[in-house]
DNA sequence: ATCTATGCCTGGTGGC
DNA sequence: TGCCACCAGGCATAGA
């Protein structure tokens, strides 16, 4: 599933692709996929040029000249760039033609990605983007807001910590692999956790998080990034799908539980519970 | 207000 | 190319 070095790794390959390619026509064979009225969404974007494209937490931003495309590719959501005389496959179910004889696609066999047009500008009128808090791996994030959210909840912390209203960016992957590196067990509860240890959380996931941008991100099970291009990533998971491997520091073999309906993966002797 | 459960989707896998 | 239940899970929404 893309999170954030994921989504960042799409963005700069698709900036350096598309930057300058003027849409004709745009065809969508799965309606859901766009939010809003598709008719409107194909005439707005016709004669608009992308003129960048930007990425905040997991949404991509295509800045054309009037409006802002955001897009999110959920489970298994991917783009590729190719001629107009392909083949489109069966999971490719929205399509902008460039005037130049290109095309982008976007393909999602499990159909659970999202795109939505705003006003250029207005991004933050979309609800989804505004209720997302700070990036994970901002500089300069506000630890003590972040702090604030997490101690006056009973939810557990690998909940807490995929909530992108607290802050965005990671998925179930750099979760697991925050929690290893800080060694809290992921059922802990956030009311539980002192700010000093929700600063460590949070420098570890930033950490996390600019490594695997640095490695192109992760590639595991059936999710590969645009363009057929892998990331390099899940080399360096120490925990995330490593069910009865030995932990990495101890050797305790790893285990696999279920938190908040996600699969969760850590090691029981180094990740305990209790006030920290 | 907070939190949890469910639906959206399809391909891969494992048990029979 | 056997059949089928189950799993993967980010986010919106319904319900507790």
């Amino acid at each position: 599933m893309p999170e954030l070095p994921e989504v960042e790794t799409v963005r700069r390959q698709l900036n350096d692709l598309l930057i300058g390619r003027k849409i004709v026509d745009v065809n969508v064979s799965y309606a859901p996929i766009i939010q809003g009225d598709v008719r409107m969404f194909q005439s707005r974007l016709i004669h608009q040029t992308i003129n960048r494209v930007n990425r905040y937490g997991k949404y991509l931003m295509f800045e054309l000249d009037d409006w802002t495309l955001v897009s999110h590719l959920r489970m298994e959501g991917k783009y590729y760039l190719k001629s107009s005389d392909d083949v489109l496959s069966k999971h490719e179910h929205v399509v902008f033609l460039f005037e130049d004889g290109y095309e982008l696609t976007y393909h999602d066999v499990r159909k659970f990605g999202t795109m939505e047009l705003v006003q250029k500008g207005f991004e933050k009128n979309l609800v989804s983007i505004n209720k997302l808090g700070p990036e994970v791996n901002d500089p300069m994030i506000d630890i003590k807001s972040i702090y604030q959210k997490i101690h006056r909840s009973s939810r557990p912390i690998k909940s807490l910590l995929l909530d992108q209203t607290i802050v965005c960016g990671l998925g179930n992957i750099y979760v697991d692999e925050t929690l290893f590196l800080t060694r809290i067990h992921p059922e802990t509860r956030g009311n539980r956790l002192t700010k000093k240890t929700v600063k460590a959380l949070i420098d570890n996931a930033r950490g996390v998080v600019n490594k695997a941008i640095g490695l192109g991100g992760t590639t595991i099970r059936s999710y590969h990034s645009t363009l057929g291009i892998d990331g390099l990533f899940q080399n360096e998971l120490y925990v995330h799908t490593k069910k009865d491997e030995p932990c990495p520091i101890c050797q305790t073999p790893i285990i696999k539980i279920r938190v908040g309906q996600r699969g969760t993966y850590f090691c029981p002797r180094c990740q305990k519970k209790g006030e920290r």
